[in-house]
DNA sequence: TCCCGAATGTTCTGGTTCGAATATATCTCG
DNA sequence: CGAGATATATTCGAACCAGAACATTCGGGA
């Protein structure tokens, strides 16, 4: 059996379910959905038909009935094999010791934001900080809605997880848009200059871009 | 012009890149690598060969020309257009400005942890935590290399928040496997009763996985 | 000098993923 | 009671992406 790529934690959120119980995958959809792991693992209806005969084809999960409901269509059943189940757990076991290397949206801005002007960045983080704030409240506000109700804490580890990076994140930008925008971060002014000069004529000079970059490159 | 999806910041990059001058794919992958930006945009040959054709088709690009050199494979140079470049600019203002979500792998794992026992999960976080810890000190490290160097804090912010996001997942999981550890965390002897049954046959039952679930299912 | 490994560049292939399209059943509200 | 919204359930095509394969040149040592 060919070794499958474990690209996709949407395959190991299949194996999870299918570990409790044989479902369809629409079940599958619609209980992912219900218990807010939605929120965890990328969920699109198109991707989790293919994962799921990505899986049958490994071996990890196989068909354990067809039926057919009045005239809809016929839906496929599936269960777990035994090497379904090892993999589950191995997969699982590799996540939480050993953290992959991760690209998030907002450190690759961070890469080309002096392609903006401070003030203009100023600006934008402001309302990221906005945004961020809002989200913290919502996610506090679950994670109180969850405990009055009595759920473990164990079932919302994800939500407590989110939440402790949110706020770190939060934090980082306070601190950046503070600072840029008091003038006290370092080299705000050769920063601005630039843009200045840019505003003259229309746009970000390549070359004075470059000029301004040089004695920086290259490093060790 | 049809509308380009934003998926792929490699895109980003490559307006970045031709905004300061023009050139071939190669040189664009090798400047990335020299400049580090490999570590916030994740880069791949193949991916880049495809993300410059659809810059091309969709007009943000253009070939400036086609140069062979001795019998190599004839390079093609590119630069920006003028709607790259405030593609560029928009794509960017967007990043800064509205959090994206994303689906970090580790918290999918900490969806499914329930799948592994408490013993196990400490162990594994631990393992996890050393390994954190050293990414921590090596990300300091080359902060502290650029600064000696005099390269100022505008071109490494991306390693600066790399780095407040890993201390805070690393503070996340130092506080979950003491908590574990020594009991304190909530529910810990449910989780520990079931595993030790399922230690008894082999493996997680999935019935018992069910029952102790279910009180817990479908909140409102 | 000649061969090997590293560097320079691009293309190919096929699996993955996305988003929209499809089709029927059931609910709901006037 | 019928029309439109919503829920059930899957399929399709196009775009995307990773990784390997390919092809050439250059540098350095035996």
């Amino acid at each position: 059996m060919a070794a499958r790529s474990r690209s996709n934690p949407l395959a190991l959120a299949v194996l999870a379910l299918l570990w409790e119980r044989p479902m369809h995958p629409y079940e599958m959809s619609m209980t992912l959905r219900e218990r807010r792991k939605d929120e965890s693992v990328k969920l699109n209806f198109g991707s989790l038909y293919s994962v799921v005969d990505s899986l049958v084809k490994h071996g990890l999960i196989e068909a354990a009935s067809t039926e057919r409901d009045g005239n809809r269509p016929t839906r496929t059943v599936y269960r777990i094999t035994d090497s379904g189940a090892t993999e589950a757990i191995d997969w699982l076991t590799d996540l939480v010791r050993t953290p992959a290397k991760e690209y998030p949206q907002f450190e690759a801005a961070l890469s080309f934001l002096p392609l903006l002007g401070p003030d203009d960045v100023v600006r934008l983080l402001r309302l990221r900080q906005a945004s961020l704030e809002r989200q913290v409240a919502g996610l506090e506000a679950s994670l109180a809605d969850a405990k009055a109700l009595g759920l473990p804490a164990i079932f919302s580890l994800e939500s407590e997880y989110e939440s402790a990076i949110v706020r770190a994140e939060l934090a980082f930008v306070t601190t950046l848009v503070t600072s840029i925008a008091d003038g006290s971060f370092e080299g705000v002014e050769l920063w601005r200059d630039l843009h200045a000069r840019a505003a003259a004529h229309g746009r970000l000079d390549p070359e004075e871009l470059a000029e301004a970059l040089a004695p920086y490159l290259s490093p060790p």
